[in-house]
DNA sequence: ATGAAAGCGCTAACAT
DNA sequence: ATGTTAGCGCTTTCAT
């Protein structure tokens, strides 16, 4: 008898709480069961066109938005991915992410962010996303160290899929055609006319500075152009080891090169720096190409030749991919994606135009 | 009596799913809210040592990790925070998730991440944090356009942190002494010699823009040094914007600038171009001075004096803030960061000096 | 076509 | 000091 409370409850009254789902069934007049089919869009639902009607009204005009955690609890997912990066300001990086998070997006999932400190690889960095039951599925990248990669996949209770290179013992993908990469690269600078090329490089031991190693190194010998050691230093992806790197072949050419290939945008920076603190011009005496693409090597000077590589796509294939094999629709991914166009803008040129020195 | 299953379960037995609390509480011969107030080192636990140590040990041995998603059921908190970016391509948003990930990590949240694509503002980025009941507070960073982020933030359900600006009508934010930064920036080309000192400014309305224009017009106000609207113009935060004005004043200013003030890192890049292709040299003819710091201001050439901006402090603390909000141990975050320093590089000097141009 | 009921794994009163 | 109990909001058999 006293529970006389205002029971005409046809007003809104979304007053503060979230609506639940019970709340919608009430106010539809049905059972709770009945709203959950509807509202999932159940595919078998076999529910009266009329009780739909009402529950999506109700629904509405609750301004009903289901509780992920709840259903998370229920179903045993957690409709979120993981992505891990060594470091967020490199441009392939967040490209890559920018990617994910569109493809997580669209198949209702989140994204969700673990920054892997340099130089603390091994603590806890993907384990933290993969043993925390935070997500459902990892992306990982990496730079140069791969047991951490390999030793974090292998714990990991979840799918896993690898982004930007390919790699012994990880089933799952995308990567990136690199060696052709570096080929149209090189082939570009042998066209101009260049047969004097250096090369800075990543590691020489992980996938992908090898591919592009490779195929410099094919470029090179299907123009007939003896390959020389001299005119290759490693760089790493770096800045500073572009500008190192660029040094020490200056140094070390016995005659100098006419251009030089760069394993990466950053690397292609350093060597710039480097190249006109020597004094030397671009493009009128030393010719730069590099890999990847993006407003920063429009906004260097000169700007840079590229060849561009689909970074973003690589982050949404990794996140459909995941998805799939979470899903269950897939057992496995492996993609390779290929280089878009060589851009060519103003670091390279002819070799030994006349020019002269101010 | 059909009940006999093998009852010796002694074993670790972390055979395949996940231990729950129920195994570990049953491994340790108490009941699951002993074992949870162990577990979660609940205050006041009360709980007998030896019992204690016993839960622990079964925990340690079944591997158990706690499931968030039931937690976060139970106590209505999704233990994540979302930060939503405009361009994450921006070494300025890189930098600030990187601090907000910090910050989110040491207290145990996750850091959910939303694209807003360019364009499409209003549509759902925000919403589609805030309204879905995945986040318990939220980050939100923005160009220039206000009105997206302030609805946003009326409508969110969960608290927010407005990074990088304050705002009529918001009232938490972490902030950056931009004009600060700016008299910093322009007392060093006044020091240095300079009085014909252009700005590339953001737009004339939102609060950063404003405040390093005011910080421009303080510097030279002090200097003695009147003001000429014709050495400023708006470059936005583009490279392209950068260019563009650039190559305004270099063509509407009665006698020319001797150095420039840009707003911001991307700015000064286009800067660079657009005076580099007149055949001006940096820093002989024209110094650049910029806003904000970080590997492409080193790279850049010539490499850019700057003065620094805390902007992954401003993540970070933007995260802690926010926590702290959530959790009830502040109501309000106000707090404004100081430039940190000058960084002097070789895109400045003192004007005129006598280089012959070639 | 719809409802009843159980339960995902956890926490937090409230007993004892 | 420890156990009992209820329930967060949802999905999903199983009935009807």
């Amino acid at each position: 008898m006293s529970k006389d409370l205002p029971s005409d409850s046809l007003s809104p009254l979304p007053s503060s709480a979230r609506a639940t789902l019970n709340d919608v069934a009430s106010h539809a007049g049905v059972d709770v069961s009945t709203a959950s089919r509807v509202l999932r869009g159940d595919q078998k639902q076999r529910v009266g066109e009329e009780t739909r009607l009402r529950i999506l009204e109700a629904a509405k005009r609750l301004d009903y938005q289901p509780n992920i955690t709840a259903r998370s609890l229920r179903v045993a997912k957690t409709f979120s991915l993981g992505i891990a990066v060594p470091q967020l300001d490199n441009p392939v990086f967040s490209q890559m992410i920018i990617g994910a998070e569109r493809g997580a997006r669209e198949r209702g999932y989140s994204l969700l962010i673990a920054h892997i400190e340099e130089g603390f690889p091994d603590d806890d960095a993907y384990e933290r996303l993969a043993s925390a039951n935070r997500v459902d599925g990892l992306l990982i990248t990496t730079l140069d160290d791969n047991s951490v990669v390999l030793r974090a996949a292998r714990k990991a209770r979840v799918p896993v899929v690898l982004l930007n290179r390919a790699m012994q013992g990880i089933d799952n993908s995308i990567y990136f055609d690199s060696s052709e990469a570096a080929r149209i690269a090189v082939r570009h600078l042998i066209d101009l006319g260049h047969t004097r090329i250096a090369h800075l490089s990543g590691q020489l031991n992980p996938s992908t500075g090898i591919g592009r190693f490779a195929g410099y190194r094919d470029a090179l010998a299907e123009a007939g152009i003896p390959f020389d050691p001299g005119l290759v230093a490693v760089s790493g992806y770096t800045i500073k080891g572009g500008a190192e790197a660029m040094r020490t072949v200056l140094r070390q050419a016995g005659t100098s090169p006419t251009a030089v290939f760069a394993i990466t945008l950053a690397a292609a920076a350093g060597a710039i720096m480097a190249i006109q603190q020597y004094g030397i011009r671009v493009p009128e005496d030393l010719s730069v190409v590099t890999v990847h693409d993006g407003p920063i090597a429009e906004a260097m000077f000169p700007p840079l030749t590229t060849v561009q590589m689909p970074v973003e796509q690589m982050g949404y294939d990794g996140a459909i991919g995941l998805i799939d094999l979470i899903e269950g629709r897939k057992t496995q991914i492996n993609s390779m994606l290929h280089p878009l166009q060589l851009v060519v803008r103003g670091s390279t040129a002819a070799p030994g135009q006349p020019h002269d020195v101010a």
